[in-house]
DNA sequence: TTACCGGTTTGATATATGTCAAGATTCATG
DNA sequence: CATGAATCTTGACATATATCAAACCGGTAA
């Protein structure tokens, strides 16, 4: 499954809509092919240090929908930059609940949970084909010991992660439905659109029991909120193909008594 | 409001139920009050390397109830040991909800959600009269690059509170109101015989409306489930201070059906 | 083509929680 | 001690979302 080489084991990939690779580290590929740099981890480095970095990377393989690349209570060794593709993040209850937690992509670091306990907190799946590349947590403490710019963006990294959460705990805690989904299209919209892609059309990538997951809510309402949406003439939807058509009036929509 | 000496300016906090500190640094002192080490920082680090962590921090006084330790959007500087008392912290949106994130308590680090864009993203409120040890961030991230079981620990803080909101994504995205209220007992049980004081009787530090808020639910429906919870003999309530009867009825409680 | 099969949409109804309102209790203060 | 302001409890009722059920759709395989 992986490959320890310095070069990568296949092609390029590539995203339509995407800008072609700068370089030829694996990191600096993941990073250049979106336009939020921030996302990944070779920012404010230079190309010497980046070097350092790819030299304890490894290019993890596909990963086909339904994959694990990693279990809840498994041994943490790596974080991981996804290359291509998405995942989702999902906490199990031992009655059977589920949680999505997550949906990550392309440029995003998935692992972070796994740290404080050494064994991961959840389980993280692939949605569709994809590609990660795996950073050996142990070597990137000690380059970050090395690279003060490295150090603080792993920190950033983690701190980013603790904010999101904590949106969507004000997300679950105190909006309606038809709001939630807003919140939720509306953020998948602009990290498409810092990836280049198209903000306003998109094909989802999960089913509507996961989105419900995530959102606190049941497929039957996820379903009804967007075709409340659609007769509202906010967006336009067949199954998994989005289009948001009135991006303000989905912001306005937020927050709005009934 | 600061006291940058290397002494604190008042007599050491003491708690009932609670052991005398084993030695005069400050942020050991946070931390021998209690018995979960891990909650703060000096955890394996030598004698010497808590010196330096010492001289890095500052004993900050008193807040009273409803005083700010910092506000959202306020510029980041430092982070925060809890060194008596306890906090709030909350997200509020701009059409006026607001959503309680966490509670703090003695041992607790604050502040780790600022790190990512320099601004804190959320308010942290005194529940009662505290007292914090401020840890400027830059220095800190300094010293970790010297002290590499510093590094670790920091990393562990910051990927424990990640796994923290999982969990409460759960609670508020699959929970039933009560579940949530039952869940949100034993972690303060268990939290209070971490630091040894008793698991069973305590007294709760905020209003139903702030529970109800950090669980997603109204403060009536707060009410509602205390008195039931009263009812079915699992606990003893009265306002403020809270006598939990039946502890394994409580873990039972979370998951069953009805 | 035909027949599945998982995922999605939509309708009818049930229910958990919210909303509103009135008292009761606790707490702060003069 | 008296007063008033918060906070908490409890009841009656409203409503958003869940539940249950049926039909629909798009892809895949026989």
């Amino acid at each position: 499954m992986t490959n320890k080489g310095g070069v990568p084991a296949s092609p390029l990939p590539k995203a339509d809509n995407v800008q072609q690779p700068v370089s030829n580290s694996r990191l600096k590929i993941a990073c250049s092919n979106c336009n939020l740099r921030e996302l990944c981890l070779p920012v404010n480095l230079s190309i010497g240090e980046i070097r350092q970095l790819d030299a304890i990377s490894h290019l993890k393989r596909s990963y086909v929908r339904g994959d694990y690349l990693y279990r809840s209570g498994g041994k943490f060794q790596s974080l991981y930059a996804i290359y291509r593709g998405s995942f989702k993040t999902q906490v199990l209850h031992e009655d059977g609940r589920e949680q999505v937690t997550g949906f990550q992509m392309i440029g995003e670091i998935i692992g972070l949970d796994a740290i404080c306990t050494d064994h991961h907190a959840c389980d993280a799946v692939a949605l569709e084909n994809s590609e990660v590349c795996e950073l050996p947590f142990n070597k990137l403490e000690a380059l970050s010991r090395e690279l003060p710019s490295l150090q603080r963006h792993l920190h950033k990294i983690m701190s980013r992660e603790i904010v999101r959460d904590q949106g969507i705990m004000l997300l679950l805690g105190s909006m309606r439905a038809e709001e939630r989904l807003a919140v939720f299209l509306l953020s998948l919209s602009q990290r498409f659109a810092a990836r280049g892609l198209s903000p306003t059309q998109f094909q989802l990538r999960m089913s509507r029991q996961e989105i419900g997951s995530y959102l606190g809510l049941k497929l039957e309402t996820v379903s009804r909120a967007f075709s409340q949406f659609q007769n509202n003439g906010l967006i336009s939807v067949n199954t998994r193909s989005v289009e948001l058509i009135d991006l303000p009036g989905l912001r306005a929509f937020i927050g709005k008594q009934h």
